[in-house]
DNA sequence: TCTAGCGATTTGAACGTTCAAAAGACAGAC
DNA sequence: GTCTGTCTTTTGAACGTTCAAATCGCTAGA
C-alpha cells in the first residue's frame, strides 16, 4: 500500500512540514492549517495529519516562522552591566520568573550584558539590528536613564520593570507598590502587638527607598502605632549596622524596625544579637525583598510577586507588539508580607 | 545623479540586504560577501558597499541566517526548576556569565524553566523540536540525572557545568576543582599563622562536598597544620549554626574554620559573634562560593571563576556543534581565594 | 586572433514556513 | 443541465539569507 518513500527523519534531522505533508498525503499548507486552524480541515484529514505529526514529532521550525512573520518571539533583557554582583542579585529573580513565564506566553527571553561599564546602548543596538529580538524589557530604571529615550527615538518596542521616571507619558511599566508593602508590614506589626515601629532605609533621593518610607510613615498614623526613629544607610552591611545601632538603642522592648531591604534587616538582626535582644518578642524586624537572606534568618519580609510581575510584563510586551494603544497608566503590583518569627511577640525563636 | 529611488528604511523597518544592494548598485550576494568574505571584492566595490551598509545600519537578519544555515546560534539553559530559590541563587552567576560570554562568541543564551517540579525533560524537548536552540548547557548535574542520557539518546548536542557522573565517557564538561580551592585556603591559613584548621561541610555523599573536604584533609598534611574537628550540616542556617557551635567550641585562639559554602561560613561567623571571639585574630573563617553574603560579612571565600567557566563552556559547545571530537578529558578550573579580614590574624576588624 | 585562466560579480536555487488567492468538490436552486 | 454558494484543499509567492554554479571582463600565452 505505498509506504512513504523517504526514511522518517532521525532525531537529529528533525521533521519538516514537507515530511509531514508527504506522510499524510496532503499539501504543506494543510499541515500548517492542522496546526494553526484545525477547524478548517475535515475531521478525516485532520486526524490523518495529526497522526503524521505525532509520529514524526513535528513542530514548526522557529527560524522559518520568524522569517515569514518578521517576528522572532524573543525579548531582550539586559543583565549585569551595572555594579559587580549586587545588580544581578536583584535582577536574577526577575530573569528567572520571566524565563518561566515566557514558555507559557509562547516567547523566550534573551539575556545579554557586558563586562565593560560604558557600552549599555551598544548591546541593545546589536540585538535590534540583527533582529534577534522583537522588543526589550528594561529593569533597574533610574533618573537620567538613557535607555527609554533611545529606544523610543528609534521606535523600538519596550516595556519596563520600574517606572520610567523621565517620561511620565510612558505607561508600559510594572512596578512594585513599595508604600503598600511597608504599610502592610506596619499594620501587621501593630496587630501583633508592637507599640512602636521604627524605619531603617536608604538615604533620601532613591525613589524606591522614599516610596517605602512613605508607606511606613502614613501607615503608622492609620494603624495608631508610634513612629519610632528613622535611620538611613547605604546598601552595605557595615554602614547598615552603624545605622541599625542608632535606631535599635533608642527602642524599648515591644518595638519593631521596618527595613527598606533584607540586607538592612539583617543588620538589625546582627545588632539585636549583639545586644542580646530576643528577636520577635523584644524587637520585631521586617525586611523587604523576600530574599534568601531573610529566609535563612527567619526574618519576616515583604516579598515582591515576581511571577505576577513577569506575567504582566509579558502582557505589556504583547500589547506593544500588537500595536494596541498602551494602558492609560502604569501598573502597580502589591507585594505581600511573609510572616516569620521575627515579627511575632508570642514566643522566642528556638535559636537564641 | 540618479538618487536611490526607495526611501531609506526607517528605524522600525530595518534595512535588508536588498536595500543595501540597491543603494550600492551591486547584487545581494556581493553585499553578503562584503560582510563575510571582504577579500573577494575589489577595493572599490568593497568601499561602496561598506558605505551603504553603514548608512543604512544594515546587519544580516538572524532568522534568515538561521533558516539558511540550519543553525540558530542559540543555546538553551535550564534554570529554576529544582528547589524554590536556592537553586537560582547558585545558577544565576553562571547564567549572567554565560550571557556576557555569549555576545563575544556570536551566540546567545535562552534560559528556560518551569514551576512544576516534574516536567524537566519537557522543556528540553520543546526547545529542541522547534529548533529554537542548537544545543544545551546543563548545570547542577547529579547522580541519576536523567538529562544526559536523554540528550545523548536523541543525539542532541550538550555540554555540562559539573561532571556527568553517570557517564565517564562524556568529557564535554567543565567543573570547579573544589579540592584545589580548599587546599589553597588551607595553605593561605597556614601561612597567615593559624595552627589548626577545622572543616565544616555537608553530610557525606554529596560529590562537591566530599571533594572540598578531601582538599582540606590533604592540604593539612602538606601544610603541616593541625587538622581541627569536622562538622557537617545541611545547607540551612539553623542546622549550620548547631554544627558550627560544635566545631568552634573545640577550637582555641589561632584556629580557623574552613567551610564548604558561604552559608556555612556565615553560621561560623554568627557563632563567633555569639561567643565574643574576634573574627580573624582569634578565629579564622573561610567560606566557599564568593557570594554576596561573604562579601558583606568580610569573610574570605573561595571564588569560582565564572567568567572563565562560561568561556570554556561555550568553547565546548562550539566543539560539539563543529562535529569535532570531544576533548580527551573534562576540564577542571581552579577557583581562587578572596582574602578578606576573616582570614587574617593581624588586626581586629573594625566592626566588633 | 583565439583561447585558457583568473578574479570579480551575478544568477538561481534552497532553507521552512504561511498568506492570499485559486481550484476542486459537492450540494441545492433555478 | 447550468449556476451559485460553501466547504475543503492546493498553488504560488514571499520572508532574507547564502551556497554553488554560471557569467563577465580582462590579461597572458599560443
Amino acid at each position: 500500500m505505498g509506504q512513504v518513500p523517504e526514511d522518517p527523519p532521525t532525531a537529529t534531522e528533525r521533521a519538516t512540514i514537507s515530511d509531514v505533508a508527504r506522510r499524510a498525503r496532503v499539501s504543506r499548507q494543510t499541515v500548517s492549517n492542522a496546526v494553526h486552524n484545525p477547524q478548517r480541515l475535515s475531521l478525516e484529514t485532520l486526524d490523518r495529519v495529526q497522526r503524521a505529526i505525532d509520529e514524526l514529532g513535528y513542530r514548526p521550525q522557529a527560524a522559518a516562522q520568524s522569517l515569514r512573520h518578521q517576528r522572532t518571539g524573543a525579548i531582550g533583557f539586559e543583565i549585569g552591566t551595572r555594579g559587580p554582583r549586587r545588580a544581578n542579585e536583584t535582577l536574577s529573580p526577575v530573569l528567572s520568573s520571566l524565563a518561566i513565564a515566557a514558555v507559557e506566553n509562547q516567547c523566550h527571553i534573551v539575556p545579554f550584558g557586558s563586562n565593560t561599564p560604558t557600552p549599555m546602548i551598544d548591546g541593545y543596538r546589536a540585538m535590534w539590528r540583527s533582529r534577534l529580538v522583537d522588543a526589550f524589557i528594561i529593569a533597574d530604571t533610574h533618573h537620567g536613564d538613557p535607555r527609554p529615550e533611545w529606544l523610543t527615538r528609534h521606535g523600538i518596542p519596550f516595556v519596563s520593570f520600574g517606572r520610567v521616571w523621565d517620561d511620565p507619558t510612558f505607561t508600559r511599566w510594572v512596578d512594585v507598590d513599595g508604600a503598600a508593602g511597608t504599610a502592610e508590614a506596619v499594620h501587621h506589626l501593630a496587630g501583633a502587638g508592637y507599640h512602636t515601629v521604627a524605619f531603617l532605609g536608604w538615604p533620601e533621593g532613591s525613589v524606591t527607598g522614599d516610596d517605602r518610607r512613605r508607606g511606613w510613615a502614613r501607615a503608622c498614623e492609620d494603624a495608631g502605632v508610634r513612629r519610632g526613629p528613622e535611620g538611613s544607610s547605604r546598601q552595605v552591611l557595615d554602614d547598615a549596622m552603624r545605622a541599625a545601632r542608632g535606631v535599635v538603642t533608642a527602642l524599648d522592648p515591644g518595638s519593631a524596625v521596618l527595613c527598606a531591604s533584607d540586607l538592612l534587616a539583617l543588620a538589625v538582626h546582627h545588632v539585636a544579637v549583639e545586644e542580646r535582644r530576643r528577636i520577635g518578642p523584644d524587637l520585631g524586624i521586617v525586611g523587604f525583598d523576600g530574599s534568601f537572606l531573610a529566609e535563612m534568618h527567619h526574618l519576616s519580609t515583604v516579598e515582591q510577586p515576581f511571577a505576577l510581575i513577569a506575567d504582566k510584563l509579558l502582557h505589556l510586551v504583547r500589547n506593544a507588539l500588537g500595536g494596541e494603544s498602551p494602558p492609560v497608566e502604569g501598573r502597580l503590583v502589591i507585594p505581600s508580607l511573609i510572616d516569620r518569627s521575627s515579627s511575632s511577640r508570642l514566643e522566642p525563636p528556638t535559636l537564641s
